[in-house]
DNA sequence: ACCGCCGGGTGCC
DNA sequence: ACCGCCGGGTGCC
């Protein structure tokens, strides 16, 4: 619920290899983690790699390092007054109610489900409000026995926090006469165990906890065995998918649609006699809990997600029927209510109708809609008079056509639209593919939901088969929900795309996602855990996934134990995940065939050898450099001028590619002190004064008033044709020697140049063009619009197509499809060897049919060799993980002075 | 009748 | 509500 997520207000909390290194515990005590490939779990992210670490303060990070201070018997009063009812052995929680009118030191006691079971007796309260309101200590509850008590009932509370503040809450509950057992030793054993007790320390009662285990470990077989029989069985999609799925992704549709159609209780949950109790918590309940229909599709990229959510849109509607689609009856129809215009070049805001491309500008949403539904007999008419009447009475004729129309009259009534979330960059990706998969002779209402001119009537919106939107749109939507139709409708089915953008349990946008009310729920991503155990839980927020969307029960019941390395909790979350997630990568088999069959991928790495003059400039900075960082070491201070390091660090990375991508650094003393603001206001200045003083500036080059002046990255001034003379002679040529060999050997394969420095994207354009390849560029400059058109030009298979595209490394992020290129050139290394991996995989893909050869130029004697070699040490660490133990943050800040020492060779 | 005892009214915080 | 607590009724054994 989205209470929850407003629990308490956190810092918002990006991850970091401290808490990728957490997750390291999984490995320790589980032995049967073989189910998990490590890449599910840990996927380091570029930037995050090199960034310092932000104090942990947060209330639930404090929860993750706490400890059991012991625990007390206490009373629940007041039951009668309240409608929560408690089992024996079941979790309840403690919220404290300063608002009480009768006593300001009032503590409530709900139930799993919130319900209020009582108060805790006055006494105690008083004792413990203290310590709730300071979060000295977390102070939960079980109710041992005597759950049926009319007026009073025992409640066993355990006390956890931070060790130092031990003996702080041992002193204060003192001061009221209470005092705390340690827990050890038989108390309470009995109660604690039985149910409810895993989620405490497990290894204090191993006897006991044997049982229980044993128990667990029998359950979780039987459960397996049967959810992956389930994941390995084959459906056909609907009909009008158009085209032929291939064998794992039949296996995806069947698994989803068993998610959707699924009347099973969810994991954790059993009926016993007429209630339904759930295992961890003992909560138990009259009503069925609803299963999640939906789940976690966690498939790699480039395994066909957009097309298995497709397919499971047009196969999986009410009672296991497919969605009843709207027939064209032939061509002719298409032809004739059909604007053919390219969803590609319409305004944002207007709605792209598949098969119909229909582009609406200013006219209502409503007028538009009629233009081709022709089972809307009065808008029909109204839009299309003649000729879609002939086509409407003759498709009427024919008995499947009727059928369509009674089943739609029927659906109708049933909530018919599918929302899709997705970011900005993959939208585009979306219509196309439904352009593809749907078959032409069906007409699906698509909306994009985008732009100012978006319909606000809910009532357009739940009318539709699909309605697309982003994240962003999203996100400002429900800052004004009142006015928000995709808050408004109830959807049969939402999919956020990207899935693992919502990891931020306190972003506004995962609240927006939360908040959606939908029937079916998926989560599409490759990353579904990207840093920690954390990123799951906003995931299971979305999927409404009971009780483990209130962040007390997740936490007791899977995050603690887990992060305490008991062995219960490890295997409630494998069959927990493994019950609401499909995820298979690359290299998985079906039939004991690859998923996927990618041609061959070879990586090759040529060394650059600087020019005399490179060398000597990048000594020089490589100097200073290392003077200003050795001086941070002696100073102790490297860690808080982190910022001035790496500015420093990405100075000779841009020497290494083009002197002039940092020339300023090199004639301006001391590097790294102005910030990009500064720098742009540099930049502004000198064009304001070399246009308003004529041409009186000098060409560095040519040292004579400037002809054709151009101006680059770090301010400097040249002509036009001088600078060009000046890059052609210059050492980018390892590049221009390898693409023009290419050309020569095959003039239409097609290559992506990839660098992190837009800059040396825009130096490497002019010997390109110099040499007269016909190039696109794709950079984050570029508007959406113009994002697709670079895209769509690139794929292209004419002629006259583009044969080459610049690439920024972070541009468009995940999901861009360049599988047109097979050769890809990396002229700088990046932190990150995940984020290479990303862009190799742009082309490296589904429907990538050469083999794809990647060249990494790297510069010897360099900064470049030394990250290469960090590179390598990372993959190592992320392929150990598991067995790497917890790092603390100074030894974190260790690691890091390592790795700045390591880069610059100090 | 300054106590004890009895039995009815009453009851979270 | 099988308790405790309160306060009124009551009063030899």
């Amino acid at each position: 619920m989205p209470d929850s997520l407003c629990f308490k207000p956190l810092r918002s909390s990006r991850g970091s290899i401290w808490k990728y290194l957490q997750c390291g515990q999984y490995g320790r005590t589980g032995d049967s983690l073989h189910h998990f490939p490590p890449a599910f779990f840990f996927n380091s992210e570029p930037e995050e790699v090199l960034s310092i670490d932000e104090p942990s303060a947060s209330a639930d990070e404090e929860m993750d390092s706490a400890i059991l201070f012991g625990v007390m018997r206490g009373n629940v009063v007041g039951l009668s007054y309240y409608t929560g009812v408690v089992n024996n052995n079941e979790m309840v929680a403690l919220q404290r109610e300063p608002s009480n009118p009768y006593d300001k030191n009032a503590v409530k006691v709900n139930n799993v489900n919130g319900d209020q079971v009582g108060h805790i007796k006055r006494e105690l309260a008083a004792a413990l409000a203290h310590i709730m309101d300071s979060r000295l200590a977390k102070v939960e509850g079980v109710v041992p026995f005597g759950a049926k008590n009319v007026f009073t009932m025992p409640v066993q509370l355990s006390f956890w926090g931070k060790d130092e503040n031990r003996q702080v809450v041992l002193n204060h509950l003192k001061q009221y006469g209470f005092k705390l057992d340690p827990m050890a030793k038989g108390f309470g054993s009995n109660w604690i165990t039985k149910r409810a007790g895993p989620s405490y320390s497990a290894p204090v009662l191993p006897a006991v906890q044997m049982s229980a285990e044993q128990l667990m470990t029998e359950f979780d077989k039987l459960f397996e065995d049967l959810k992956e029989d389930d994941k390995t069985r084959e459906m056909e999609p609907a009909e009008v998918v158009g085209t032929p799925l291939l064998p794992h992704q039949k296996q995806a549709l069947a698994w989803m649609v068993s998610r959707e159609n699924s009347k099973e209780l969810p994991l954790f949950w059993e009926q016993r006699n007429n209630l339904y109790y759930n295992t961890l918590t003992n909560f138990a309940e009259k009503e069925k809990p609803e299963n999640v229909l939906g789940g976690i599709l966690g498939d790699d990229m480039g395994l066909g997600k957009t097309l298995e959510a497709i397919a499971l849109i047009l196969t999986n509607f009410h009672d296991g029927k497919p969605l009843p689609v709207e027939k064209r009856e032939n061509d002719q129809s298409y032809q004739k209510c059909n604007v053919t215009e390219k969803p590609e070049k319409c305004e944002k805001g207007n709605t792209n109708k598949l098969g119909k491309r229909k582009c609406e500008k200013g006219i209502s949403k409503l007028h538009k809609e009629a233009t081709c539904s022709f089972q809307k007999d009065t808008d029909f008419d109204l839009a299309l008079a003649e000729p879609a009447t002939k086509v409407k009475r003759k498709a009427m004729k024919k008995g499947a056509i009727v059928s369509q129309c009674s089943a739609k009259v029927v659906s109708e009534k049933k909530t018919r639209a599918t929302l899709i979330v997705c970011p900005l960059s993959v939208l585009s990706n979306w219509i196309d593919q439904f352009e593809q998969h749907v078959k032409p002779t069906v007409h699906l209402n698509i909306y994009v939901y985008y732009g100012p001119d978006r319909s606000k009537e809910s009532a357009v919106l739940s009318k539709q088969d699909v309605v697309l939107t982003t994240y962003s749109v999203l996100t400002h939507d429900y800052a004004c929900r009142s006015n928000s139709p995709l808050h408004k409708v109830k959807w049969l089915r939402v999919v956020l795309d990207e899935g693992h953008t919502i990891r931020n349990p306190n972003a506004q946008q995962t609240k927006a996602a939360v908040d959606l009310e939908a029937e079916r729920r998926w989560i599409l991503t490759g990353t579904p855990i990207q840093n920690s155990l954390k990123d799951l839980w906003s995931l299971f927020c979305f999927l409404k996934l009971k009780p483990f969307a209130d962040r007390e029960w997740w936490h007791r019941t899977i995050q603690r134990p887990v992060t305490m390395g008991d062995q219960e909790g490890l295997r409630r979350l494998q069959a927990l995940v493994k019950n609401i997630t499909l995820r298979r990568t690359k290299t998985s088999k079906v039939n004991g065939k690859a998923v996927l069959e990618l041609p061959e991928r070879k990586v090759f790495v040529q060394h650059i050898t600087l020019s005399e003059d490179e060398r000597q400039i990048y000594e020089s900075v490589k100097n200073e450099s290392s003077a200003v960082i050795g001086r941070y070491f002696n100073e102790g201070t490297v860690l808080t001028h982190y910022a001035d390091v790496l500015a420093l660090l990405v100075r000779l990375r841009q020497l290494c590619c083009h002197p002039h991508l940092a020339k300023n650094t090199s004639f301006s003393g001391i590097p790294g002190d102005s910030t990009p603001e500064e720098l742009q206001e540099k930049l502004v200045n000198k064009i304001k004064l070399v246009l308003s003083s004529g041409s009186d500036e000098e060409c560095t080059i040519c040292l004579d008033s400037l002809t054709f002046p151009v101006i680059t990255q770090c301010a400097h001034v040249f002509c036009k044709p001088c600078i060009c003379q000046v890059i052609r002679s210059e050492q980018v040529s390892a590049l221009m020697h390898s693409l023009t060999e290419l050309r020569k050997k095959n003039p239409m394969i097609k290559s992506l140049i990839v660098s992190q420095f837009t800059a040396f994207l825009s130096i490497i354009e002019t010997p390109l063009r110099e040499s007269g390849f016909v190039f696109v560029r794709l950079d984050g400059s570029l508007t959406q619009k113009k994002r697709i058109e670079a895209i769509q030009c690139f794929q292209s298979s004419a002629p006259e197509s583009p044969t080459i595209m610049l690439l920024s490394l972070k541009a468009g992020g995940v999901g861009l499809n360049l599988t047109a290129a097979s050769r890809v050139f990396l002229m700088d290394p990046a932190w990150n060897p995940a984020a290479e991996e990303q862009c190799f995989d742009r082309c490296h893909r589904l429907g990538q049919k050469k083999e794809v050869i990647i060249t990494k130029f790297i510069v010897k004697n360099s900064v470049e060799e030394n990250m290469v070699k960090i590179q390598d040490k990372k993959r190592e660490l992320a392929a150990g993980a598991f067995g790497t133990k917890k790092m603390s943050s100074s030894e974190m800040k260790q690691a890091k002075i390592k790795e700045i020492k390591a880069l610059i060779d100090i």
